[in-house]
Formats: C-alpha cells, sequence, structure tokens
DNA sequence: TCTTATCCATGCGGGTTTTGATCGTTGAGG
DNA sequence: CCTCAACGATCAAAACCCGCATGGATAAGA
C-alpha cells in the first residue's frame, strides 16, 4: 500500500512518513505542489496525504489538477485553517476528507484506512463483488450459475464500478476511463450502456444493482436486509 | 452547542456571553472556581472558557480536579500573563488552548470552533452534526435507520447549515453559495427549499430543527435536552 | 454478406426547480 | 389593544431538466 506525503513542514512529513511506516505502508514525501503533482500523476499511489499550504501550487490546485487528468487516487486533506469555506473548498477541488491539524495520530490512521479499504476484490482474473464475479479474460459476468458476454464497452464500464465498489463513479470519469480522454462522447451514451447493464444483471438474478446519482454518476449497491 | 464562561469580571463575561451567542451558542456564566467546577461537573458543555485569576479556585485547579474527574470537556484558558511558564501550566493542567487578554473576537471565535470542531466535522464522505448525517458521495440525509435522498439544492443547503452549525448562514450567502453569484434567484426559492427540508427533517425523526432568524437565515438547532 | 457492437436521435416519464397565490406571524405605530 | 405592513411558510401548478429506453444508422469483424 503506497502513501503520497505531500508537507512542507519537514518535521510534520517525517513524523507523518514514520506514523506510516509503522502499519507498513510505503510512503514517498514531497515537499511542494510542483512535485506532488510529478509524483502524483504516476498513480501508482495508494492515497494521498496533501497539505493545503505549499510552496509552488498549493494543495487545492494540486487535487483540481489530479481529478482534471483523472487520477481518482483518494485524497486526504490536511490543513491548518478552519473555516467553512475551506471545507467545502476542498471538498469541492476532489479530495475526499479532510482534517484540520493538530490531529490525532489515531484519528489520521483510521481516515486513511477508511480511505484505502473499499475496492472490489480482484483474484486471479476475476473482480467479484458480493455475488457478482466479472471475468476479465473472457469478458464475460458470472451470478450462480448463469452467466452473460458482454461488449466491450459494457466490459469497461461493470469492470469499472465493481473495482470502484462501493464508491460513486461520476459519469464523467466513465466517459474518460472507457472512452479516453479526448472523446467526444455524451452523456447518452453512457446512460444506454447501463441500460444494457441491468439488464443483464437482472437477468442474471443478481442481487447487486446499479444505483443513479443524479447530475453525478453511477454506483453498485447491495441492497441491505 | 453549550459553552459554559468563568470570568469574576463581569463586564468581560457579558461581553463573552454577548459574543457567544451571537453565533447561537448556549452560555452560562459564572463568576467564581467553585461554582465552575460545580457547573462543569455536570459535563453538560461542548466547551469551558477558563479565566486563571479567580476568586476561589484558580483556573489552573478547576481544569486539574475536572480532569481527575474525567470530565474531558474542552478548555480555553484566558488569562492576562503571557508568560511561558503560565501556557505550559496551564496546558499541563489539561486546559486544551490558551489566550492572553486581550484578544480579538473573532480569534476567539476561531478558537473556540477548533475546539468544538466534531460537531459538523467532515469525517470520509460525511457530514455530522449530533444525530443527523449527510452522505455527500450518494446526496443523502440520514437519523437513525431511516435516510432520505436530497436533490441537488436540498442538499446543497443541508450542507451549508451543517458545515455552519451552530451559526445563523444568512439568505443572501445560502442564494449566493447554492444560485451562484450572479443568480436572480429570490428568497422565496430559500424559503420553499427550508420547507422542503424541514419536511424531511421530521421524517426522520430527526433531533435537529431548522430554526429561522428573521430577516437574516437560518441555522440549526439541537432542541435542549 | 451477415452478425455484432457501437453510436446517435428522439420522446416519454418522473423528478426538480421555479413561480405565484394564499395564509400565518411578527413587530411597529396609532 | 387594534391595525397594518413586512416578512415568512406552505401549497399547487407550471416549466424545466435529466435519465432512460427504443429503434435505427453506422462501423467493424467474421
Amino acid at each position: 500500500m503506497r502513501v503520497l506525503i505531500v508537507e512542507d513542514e519537514k518535521h510534520l512529513a517525517e513524523a507523518l512518513g514514520q506514523l506510516l511506516a509503522e502499519q507498513r505502508y510505503q510512503t514517498d514525501i514531497v515537499y511542494d505542489g510542483t512535485d506532488a503533482l510529478d509524483y502524483a500523476l504516476t498513480g501508482q499511489y495508494d492515497a494521498i496525504l496533501l497539505d493545503v499550504m505549499l510552496p509552488g501550487l498549493d494543495g487545492l490546485e494540486v487535487a483540481r489538477r489530479l481529478r482534471e487528468a483523472h487520477i481518482s487516487t483518494p485524497i486526504l486533506m490536511l490543513t491548518a485553517k478552519d473555516e467553512v469555506q475551506d471545507k467545502i473548498g476542498g471538498l469541492d477541488c476532489g479530495a475526499d476528507d479532510y482534517m484540520t491539524k493538530p490531529f490525532d495520530a489515531g484519528e489520521l490512521l483510521a481516515r486513511v484506512r477508511a480511505l484505502t479499504r473499499r475496492q472490489g476484490e480482484v483474484i486471479g482474473n476475476c473482480v467479484t463483488v458480493d455475488d457478482l464475479t466479472l471475468r476479465l479474460d473472457v469478458r464475460c459476468l458470472m451470478c450462480g450459475d448463469d452467466s452473460v458476454r458482454l461488449g466491450f464497452k459494457e466490459f469497461e464500464i461493470m469492470r469499472l464500478l465493481l473495482l470502484s465498489f462501493p464508491a460513486v463513479v461520476p459519469k464523467d470519469e466513465i466517459i474518460s476511463k472507457v472512452w479516453g480522454l479526448d472523446s467526444n462522447a455524451e452523456d447518452n451514451n453512457v446512460e444506454v450502456y447501463i441500460s444494457f447493464l441491468r439488464k443483464k444483471l437482472s437477468f442474471l438474478h443478481s442481487r447487486l444493482a446499479i444505483r443513479t446519482v443524479r447530475k453525478v454518476g453511477y454506483f453498485l449497491e447491495v441492497p441491505q436486509s
């Protein structure tokens, strides 16, 4: 599990590195926004601890650019500020969580754990969530004894949803990851494939369902109880 | 949000009470160390403003005894002294923060907010105040076992109210943050959505209620127990 | 050529947002 | 104490937007 630490105050950065290292995270530390962006754009991290006040680019800008580049690595924003506007600003820039200094070490670890926890399970060349398994080699979706073949686009979208489970996958992320960054695909395309997938899901009698978040995107849900 | 003010100089105590009351904190004021201890031991407060120089028990002693009794209410120590020794002393006695007189009203409020931050704090993808949790990812409001989906505008307004808790959010601020600076939305629009939100709040049986401040705006309140 | 996958255009249905009307509340002034 | 005006709450209807499904056009591969 790799974590990128972005913090210009070297002592704090060190302390964070040590704290995470003790928990067996592999960490890289950078001290300014420009380096942060370079490192994070490799997409190799499972989480990023990002200070807001930084030389060069500030944390908000780093977060915004990462999301623009469709790097969806979870970001935990760190800041000394305590203003509502900053909280909203941070989350709007694409941060996933937010902590104000000074913070408790245990709490920080808990949040990092929370951020890196979800993700569908990949075993061999299958992705499985609940009763659904997606075979990556033959592009088919299985549930119980039944299975269906998926088209390429269907497959890519399903894989995204499964790997992101149970998080919401924004429509524009689906477009950029499935059609490509420079595509001119429209929202409607996604909707069409979601519709196909729902049909196949109900054919398979899977417990999972694709749910909509209006104006945002889709996520998989196991209807509870 | 309840704050105990401990300050023997009555004018200052009054001023503090007023300042906090404007921000919708409920305050109690006591003028000596013995009363302070009695009141604070009830454990009903979310923060304590504690003067050091007091008749009867001094502030340091009050803090020490509270911690002995395992009351962990955050304490903001107030004093005219500006010696490092006092700061260390105060913090060793169990104070969480320290301000020297004279102090700036804005700074005091910021520190109180910092001490009571657990309320209205962002944890993961959720904002929680009292028994209410707003899930930012799927835009739904939860209380106990029940939950409701919120429309986009409803969601934005609720988020503002929660993040600003317990302060009043002016109507024009709601309009500019939710509809945009250049919008021509009218006050009545806000009122309509507040009405929607109140309906959902009561459906959820939440203890929180949206209260009106005439000609100003709205705020969330936990009806006192 | 035939099949399959993908894309695009369209219209329906339902949720969201706006608007206007009505009625209740509050506070000031007579 | 009454009246009035300003403000706020609520409701219902209308307008609007979004997501979904369908069917046909187009492209790609067998």
